[in-house]
DNA sequence: GCAAAAGTGTTTGGTCTACACCCATGG
DNA sequence: CCATGGGTGTAGACCAAACACTTTTGC
């Protein structure tokens, strides 16, 4: 390290808040802290930096002691935490990501792990509680321009297993007509050709969709002031 | 410092992309480095993360050796960089924080500080160029979404120059007639009941306005997938 | 045939773009 | 009274919400 007085050093934690909808409702992957400060309380997972890794591989690491890294279907970076008082053993700077993973993994957990609903979060530790909610945030705004959806959902699906993840996403109703029509307008969905079998009450059976892209991309950046359009020369 | 082998510390940077309007074109504040590495080249003003300070702060602090921080109308966290190998000298950790300066001030800089057109930037220092573009990005989505247009502009303007100002940060044209009726209807400017005298060769004169709110707020948080309008009980 | 569930047709409302037109000023 | 620039009126496109209606299944 060639830190000094003037150029202080200070660890720097990766933490990740991941979020899954489980039963109708979004979780947050928490886990229990044993010894002080905050024993007792929940935290999100992660860890130091290490010397030859960037933040983004940093947090993938801590992450695998918790889940298999290949059922993160998406990792972004959210924000970075830097209140000298947010550890009281002395100072850290915390880099948070924010994970999705897809509603049809059910990754076994350790003992001191376990999913929380977001919206009844038990005492949480430092300030994770914070960064859940801008996590939550960030998921929400951008389930509305891009295609974050597709890691939220499992690889086909009907409409309406689609709409359930996204009412429970974002915390209020959305119709499946509606759904149905903007996503596939703008190209985010395609038909897989498939049905899924009508349930034991019967009803017509639904046809099955998939995200046509599996990584995140804008599909509606300009909410207004949209350029100019070319139709003239 | 508690840092040990397996919680290593790294010297962590602020730094901020500056940006302003200045003879219709955007422009980011860099300073040329004497030195190596990179020596020559220009680099983003900031510094190191002392001991008792947030990023936020550190930002700001560092700044105020380049600008009035009262100049400042706007600071916000982008992101923080992470790659082992952004310093040649040593790993550090930088993050970086996006500020905006209205167009009617003209602030004195150091002598190895400058502003370039973003279009047209020199060679820059570290990954400091695509935190450039990264700034860009940021400030152009949210000039959509928010009222941050605020801290591009001056205290009261035409819409014609509210207009010249949104050309130069957006990069494509927008019309006065459509951002006057955007801003108005959401409720973001507002008439100061003050009107510019006409120039030279005549004209109407213009009225002036004045954006209604003096801090960051989105003026049209969901582009698609509102929630269920309360038309209805 | 009837209930259940999925999907389509259609209406309505809202918002933005584009462009024609009208207004207020200096020479 | 005409050029110059500012502002308004209005038509058209597009998009999404809402909701009625049709389709397809199990019993």
């Amino acid at each position: 390290m060639w830190s000094s007085p003037d150029r202080p050093a200070y660890p720097h934690h990766a933490l990740a808040a991941v979020l899954q909808v489980r039963a109708a409702r979004l979780h947050v992957m928490l886990w229990q802290r044993a010894n002080d400060p905050f024993a007792g309380t929940w935290a999100l997972p992660g860890g130091p930096l290490l010397a030859e890794e960037t933040l983004g591989a940093s947090v993938a690491r801590q992450l695998a002691s918790k889940v298999e890294v290949t059922h993160l279907a998406h990792l972004e970076q959210l924000e970075t935490r830097s209140d000298p008082s947010r550890d009281p053993r002395g100072r850290t700077v915390a880099t948070a990501y924010l994970g999705l993973i897809p509603s049809d993994l059910d990754p076994t957990l350790p003992e001191d792990t376990a999913w929380h609903p977001v919206g009844a979060l038990p005492r949480t530790a430092f300030d994770h509680g914070s960064i859940v909610e801008s996590a939550l945030a960030r998921l929400r705004a951008k389930l509305s321009y891009t295609n974050v959806g597709f890691a939220l959902a499992p690889p086909a699906f009907s409409i309406a297993e689609l709409r359930d993840i996204y009412v429970a996403a974002l915390g209020y109703e959305v119709t499946a007509t509606n759904l149905q029509r903007v996503l596939l307008r703008r190209g985010v969905l395609e038909a897989t050709g498939e049905m899924a079998p009508p349930g034991r009450a019967g009803g017509r059976p639904a046809m099955l969709y998939r995200f046509a892209a599996p990584a995140l991309e804008v599909t509606d950046p300009f909410a207004v002031l949209r350029p100019p359009s070319n139709r003239r020369r």
